[in-house]
DNA sequence: GTCCAGGTCGCGC
DNA sequence: GCGCGACATGGA
C-alpha cells in the first residue's frame, strides 16, 4: 500500500525529528532508511507495519506501507490513519514555512521537509514516555519504555519481533511496586499508575487531545495538571498535538541553545524565552528546529 | 563512592 | 510567586 505525500515532506527527517523513533514499538533501520512499528487496530488485530519513502524521480515520491500479514480494506483503511497521525501528515504547515523563509537560519527546514515532530497512534503513549524522559538519561527512557512494552504490552501472534505499547488498562492493573521492580520507572510509578487509572475510570479523556478546539493557553493547563508532568513535559506533549506555543526546554535544549547562540556561555530560560518570542504560535517549533539542526545535519548530510 | 541525566513535587517563606 | 531538598535509576 502506499501513501501520497503532502508538499515538504521529507519521510526520513519526519523519522529522525526526536527520539520517539528509537523507542519501542517504533523501530529504526538505518541502512534501509525504513521505520517500523507495532500497530494495534480497533479490532484488536496486531500488525508490524514497515514504512519507507520511495526513491522515484522528482516530485514522485510517495510512501511505501508493508504489512506483516493480510489485510482487509478496512483494516487498510486503519493503518493509513494511524500512520498519517504518526507522521503528522494532515497536517498544515504552509504558514510554518512561510515563517521559515523569511528567517535566513531557518531557510533550510522547508527544503530539507522537516519540522514535522514523530508521534505515536496514541495521546497515552506519547504522555507516558514524555513522563519518562523527565531527569533521567535517554538510556534509561529506552529501559524504562522497552520493560513497559515487554512486560504490559501484548506480544506479536506470530514472531517473536516484539510487543504493542501497553494499553491504560494494562497500566492500571499492575501495583506500584510492580512499576518499580519490573519496569524500573522510580519515582515515576506513581505518577505513570495515577494517570492510567483515571483514564480507566472515565475521568480523563487523554485522546480527546487531539483535534479539540480548546485554547492553548487552556490546554497547557490542563496537560500540566497531570501528576509528574511539568513545563518540559506539557510544552512538548502539546507539541505532539499540533501546538507550538511553549518551548518546553530541557536541560539537552538548554545546552544546545547557548552552544550555538552565545558561543557556549550559559544563561537562564529567559533568555531563550526572549529570543524565540517573536515567533509567536510557532515559537516552540523553530526553537527545537534550530536545536536540532546540527544533530539533523550528521544524519542527513546533503 | 559521587555526580548528573532531555524535571517535578511539595514545602516553607 | 520563588527557592530548595527529595526523588529512583543507570552510566560515567
Amino acid at each position: 500500500m502506499t501513501l501520497r505525500l503532502p508538499p515538504n515532506f521529507n519521510f526520513w527527517k519526519t523519522v529522525y525529528s526526536h527520539g520517539w523513533c528509537a523507542l519501542q514499538p517504533f523501530e529504526v533501520e538505518k541502512e534501509k532508511q525504513q521505520l517500523n512499528r507495532i500497530i494495534v487496530l480497533s479490532n484488536g488485530k496486531k500488525l508490524i507495519v514497515s514504512l519507507a519513502q520511495t526513491s522515484a524521480h522528482s516530485g514522485k515520491e510517495k510512501l511505501n506501507i508493508s504489512v506483516n500479514d493480510v489485510t482487509t480494506a478496512v483494516e487498510k483503511r486503519e493503518i493509513a490513519k494511524q500512520i498519517s497521525a504518526c507522521l503528522r501528515m494532515d497536517e498544515d504547515y504552509s504558514e510554518f514555512y512561510r515563517e521559515a523563509r523569511k528567517h535566513k537560519n531557518f531557510q533550510w527546514i522547508p527544503k530539507a521537509g522537516a519540522g514535522r515532530l514523530l508521534r505515536s497512534p496514541t495521546v497515552f503513549e506519547d504522555v507516558v514516555k514524555m513522563i519518562c524522559t523527565t531527569n533521567c538519561s535517554w538510556a534509561l527512557t529506552e529501559i524504562m519504555v522497552g520493560n513497559l512494552c515487554k512486560k504490559l504490552g501484548r506480544k506479536i501472534d506470530d514472531s517473536s519481533r516484539g510487543w504493542t505499547f501497553p494499553t491504560a488498562e494494562a497500566v492500571a492493573d499492575v501495583t506500584e511496586k510492580f512499576l518499580r521492580k519490573e519496569i524500573r520507572v522510580g519515582y515515576r510509578a506513581p505518577y505513570l499508575l495515577e494517570l492510567s487509572r483515571r483514564i480507566t475510570k472515565g475521568e480523563i479523556d487523554i485522546e480527546s487531545w487531539r483535534n479539540c478546539s480548546i485554547p492553548t493557553s487552556d490546554l497547557f493547563k490542563e496537560v500540566l495538571s497531570i501528576k509528574g508532568i511539568g513545563p518540559y513535559a506539557a510544552g512538548n506533549i502539546l507539541k505532539l498535538l499540533g501546538r507550538y506555543d511553549y518551548l518546553g526546554i530541557d536541560s539537552w535544549c538548554r545546552k544546545k541553545f547557548f552552544e550555538i547562540h552565545r558561543n557556549g556561555r550559559t544563561g537562564s530560560d529567559k533568555v531563550i524565552e526572549k529570543y524565540y518570542e517573536s515567533f509567536g504560535k510557532w515559537k516552540g517549533l523553530f526553537f527545537w528546529m534550530d536545536v536540532t539542526k546540527h544533530w539533523y545535519a550528521q544524519k542527513f548530510p546533503f
